[in-house]
DNA sequence: GTCTATAGGCGGATAGAC
DNA sequence: GTCTATCCGCCTATAGAC
């Protein structure tokens, strides 16, 4: 199915029609496949979700596995791209909720954790061997995670429930840098926004515990 | 006139005749104060930002000007405090843009650098007493900032290109968390979001160079 | 499976009466 | 200034032919 096209229309205007007149067919045909715009959306998001996941993944990997600020920050760079490329389903899963739509707790949140799972495990492994300190980090322990657990109970590397803390809120800096750049409220005060997410990204990676000395070896790399 | 009222809707809902309906006037009456509907959304936005600085002015003055760390920390409270209390002029000014609509630039530049500049003024005004230490950011200089000195020229406080970055960074940092908790992402895997954005603060605190004994000592003041 | 046709609703915007 | 009436377009969703 060329489902991939539908998310290929622009971030807020999404509606079933838009989507079917681009892809030639009829918008009723549409719901051969989905019993109302609601699964569509659905579906979208996950896809989104999965998609997102698939880029830190790849990003990841293409590092070798004892570089672990070195993953870290490819891990950065390739949200910022997947981001920069994927404004329609970034806003989708990121950007203001659809009117009246609410997506379904469970379907989502599993989706949420598996692309929040790869930035949990770089970490977890990270902090197993050493490269970044755990207790340097400022994140208080004891967090009420919810389905945090259940998504990332496949992932044997994560388990600290500081850790998951600290890479939360690392991860929400990250998105905040990106919210600001894509939907314009930062574009209105900056120019040079790549330039200032590596200094972003530096600064987390030090709040998160990354040992000085990798950050800065890890910085001149990608220069 | 009841302009306020307005925006007192759903975040996503934004439309001309949802508006004159919950304000009971007709649709059409609307086009007597604005000739379209992106010149009202202008004028929303507008309001959002000085509603924001506003709050963000008034926390910043109910500590006393010694207090660096303890103003930072309160702005960072008011600032999530009015996100969750107008969530629609959030969604607004930091949510997804609307379809259609292109903010001008100039009007919409310089409100949010109202907002911003009171935080930038009070990051100022501490690494001025030496409650921050700038050099221990770690956000590089020689940003080429467009609007940003211009909405800043006013506030004799901050000059440093350097201090700007750093403040952006960290307003990135805070706004990507109330993005999650507020859109709903960070909702979809976490519950207690209130004691974790403490710890993000303080993560980001401690990122921007506040000394980390102030830090502590705010955060205990809070407790 | 995909099409046409259609119902019913909401949206922005304008014209003209009062 | 605010009203009613109206035009036109886009949307979700359904019914029924092929």
């Amino acid at each position: 199915m060329a489902r991939r096209q539908l998310a290929e229309h622009g971030p807020g205007g999404l509606s079933l029609r838009a989507i079917a007149r681009q892809m030639g067919t009829a918008s009723s045909a549409l719901y051969r496949y989905f019993p109302s715009q609601g699964d569509l959306v659905t579906a979208l998001c996950v896809e989104a979700y999965d998609s997102l996941a698939a880029a830190l993944t790849s990003a990841r990997d293409a590092r070798p596995p004892g570089d672990h600020a070195g993953r870290w920050q490819a891990l950065c760079h390739s949200f910022r791209r997947w981001s920069l490329d994927h404004t329609a389903e970034f806003a989708l899963i990121f950007g203001t909720p659809l009117p009246g739509y609410h997506a379904p707790q469970e379907v989502t949140a599993a989706a949420a954790g598996r692309s929040f799972g790869v930035a949990a495990g770089v970490y977890a492994a990270a902090a197993q061997a050493g490269a970044a300190d755990t207790s340097r980090a400022q994140i208080p322990p004891g967090l009420h995670t919810r389905q945090l657990w259940d998504a990332l109970a496949g992932d044997a590397a994560a388990r600290d429930p500081g850790q998951a803390g600290i890479v939360l809120s690392a991860w929400a800096s990250l998105l905040g840098y990106l919210v600001a750049e894509i939907f314009g409220s930062l574009a209105r005060l900056i120019s040079d926004t790549g330039a200032l997410y590596q200094g972003h990204v530096r600064a987390v990676m030090l709040g998160m515990g990354y040992r000085p000395a990798l950050v800065a070896q890890a910085a001149s790399d990608v220069a």
